[in-house]
DNA sequence: ATTTATCATCGTAATATTGCAATATATAAA
DNA sequence: TTTATATATTGCAATATTACGATGATAAAT
């Protein structure tokens, strides 16, 4: 089917699953290293980084953002991307909660 | 396309999205969480504690072992999975990693 | 030996994701 | 105003993922 039944899974487990959604892609990895690795904000030279088209970085971001994970100023005609520090932590927090909070008991 | 162009990637980039794949799912989520909460070793109890069929969750339990989060003992005609502690553990040191390097200095 | 129970695999349908060309939009420069 | 530059959006093709029924394989129970 390809469509997930979210309805019998709770709020933290689907909360979860869309974070590390987000986060499961190699590119979408590659740009969070490359923004975060400037001195400045530095906006789309990532096309240029990345050998991605132009369009497909575009929809890459938006994904980001769309979790908040990172933030687009606008400068002009660029965009200025950065990292959204607070939310980085607070997702840090939580990935780590659950890895903390999941762990074996047997075997 | 639908298909990731892993090869203009390095590999801890790859690395990093395949793990994030795994867990990006709230059905896989939920199967660790069912699992970790257990005293014993419990099996396919899954597939009665989570909603959905038993080749789903076959083949979510195959997608967890691609990666080595978990590990399954056969026990005559059941299967007994848990998590794979050192692999869960290495894997939590892996995101941190990510999640510490991995930050902006801007904005 | 047959049946039953547990789990894996196969095949398939429905939906999601990835990537790009074409196009739209918006701002700056000329 | 026209042109160039930077980014977003749309539409589409190719592939991936999710889910399940049907079927297979294996081991315990009868």
């Amino acid at each position: 089917m390809g469509i997930t039944k979210t309805q019998i899974f709770n709020v933290d487990q689907n909360q979860m699953a869309t974070i590390f959604k987000v986060l499961a892609n190699p590119a979408r990895i590659a740009i969070l290293e490359y923004i975060s690795k400037q001195d400045a904000c530095i906006c789309n030279d990532i096309v240029d980084e990345i050998g991605l088209a132009q369009p497909t970085i575009s929809q890459h971001l938006k994904e980001l953002k769309s979790i908040n994970l990172i933030k687009g100023e606008i400068d002009g005609k660029k965009v200025c991307y950065c990292i959204n520090l607070d939310k980085w932590t607070d997702i840090q927090r939580i990935l780590n909660n659950f890895f903390n909070t999941t762990k074996s008991n047997c075997c």
